[in-house]
DNA sequence: GACGTGCTAGACCGACTGGTCTATAGAATA
DNA sequence: TATTCTATAGACCAGTCGGTCTAGCACGTC
């Protein structure tokens, strides 16, 4: 085994979260897909299962957010490297039978204002990825208005898009919806 | 009380789901909001707590649908119609201080491929209200297949954009989002 | 070798889960 | 009045939940 015991469970988290949500992973489930005995959770958790969904949470935006970077920094136009990006997205979600969707989405529907710690997470992780998209828009000479509001439109749509794509079975809805968002942006300089 | 229990139940379902989702949604939560005793669940719902979700889901798109039908048929332009709503969904959004989303998006999320009846109901679900958008956009001239395709792209935006604003506890991201997609939209014949 | 420390290991806990059961009240039909 | 059907009523069930506990193993450092 060559990751950590604490590494495989906060990886066990997030791939249960994409496919099933937070509510719907037990504690039991973790340790068992981790292949750890259940006081490990105790030891490296002390806060429980909101740690554990936190952690999963940072663990899931650290990995989109360097994807994300190498893929806008490539110098190609951003607009195309997100194009490229939402194929990959759906070829992954068709792989997946549409088991699989975005872990900040699911947690994000699942909590209460009351879950403060994991809405915080959550909305940093969603800045994060916004301001990834925001600064590539604004290397090609947008302000940093429209940047900011090109993101939020642009996240928008691919997690509205790859919900109803799941529901649906097919990519069409997620594939269509960005693929529109980012064409009409194309012709509006 | 002037509802049916069995009407009771189904709202008390919707409305624990927009807040905390199925998954955290209790039985006895469900009896205890609608004042009825555990056995009228056995009597009412004899397929459980998926049929009562699945009676939630086509409550709520029944109501979301009429009231999108009464207003996109006023006769204004569509668009200034979806904008209006979207300052509405603002409004409303603010005024339950970020609890209440899209009951139709949460159960999307926590539900798996083997949740079969449950994505059969969403599906059909947002097909009934991307119809409603789309027959008032080919009613402006626009082709089915734009109509469509644009249609995708507003329920996306919206979703995406709510689900955004939920976690940051403010309502900037939808109104953005969806405000950019549809003034493409209206700068785009 | 003794000791402290970081971690593994799994038994165990009360609370709660979705679901089932039988008893019965009330209205409609015979 | 007797019977039937629909719906209410709440006790009850096995199973699972998140979480806690103590025991012990493999390390270093004194």
């Amino acid at each position: 085994m060559t990751s950590t015991t604490r590494e495989r469970i906060v990886q066990a988290m997030s791939a249960s979260i994409q496919a099933r949500g937070m509510n719907a992973t037990g504690l039991n489930d973790l340790v068992r897909d981790a292949a750890a005995p259940k006081g490990v959770l105790y030891h490296h958790f002390p806060g429980g299962k909101t740690q554990i969904t936190i952690a999963a949470i940072d663990e899931s935006v650290d990995r989109l957010e360097s994807r994300l970077e190498r893929a806008t920094e490539r110098g190609d136009d951003v607009l195309d490297a997100l194009t490229m990006w939402l194929e990959r997205a759906a070829a992954g979600l068709r792989e997946s039978s549409f088991a699989l969707g975005c872990p900040l989405a699911t947690v994000a529907l699942e909590t209460t204002p009351d879950d403060r710690d994991i809405r915080v997470a959550l909305d940093a992780a969603f800045v994060r990825l916004r301001g990834v998209i925001a600064a590539g828009l604004q290397r090609e000479g947008r302000t940093a208005n429209d940047a900011e509001r090109m993101a939020f439109a642009i996240v928008a749509a691919y997690e509205g898009g790859l919900l109803q794509a799941r529901v649906a079975g097919q990519v069409e809805p997620m594939v269509e919806a960005c693929r529109f968002v980012l064409d009409l942006m194309r012709a509006r300089p």
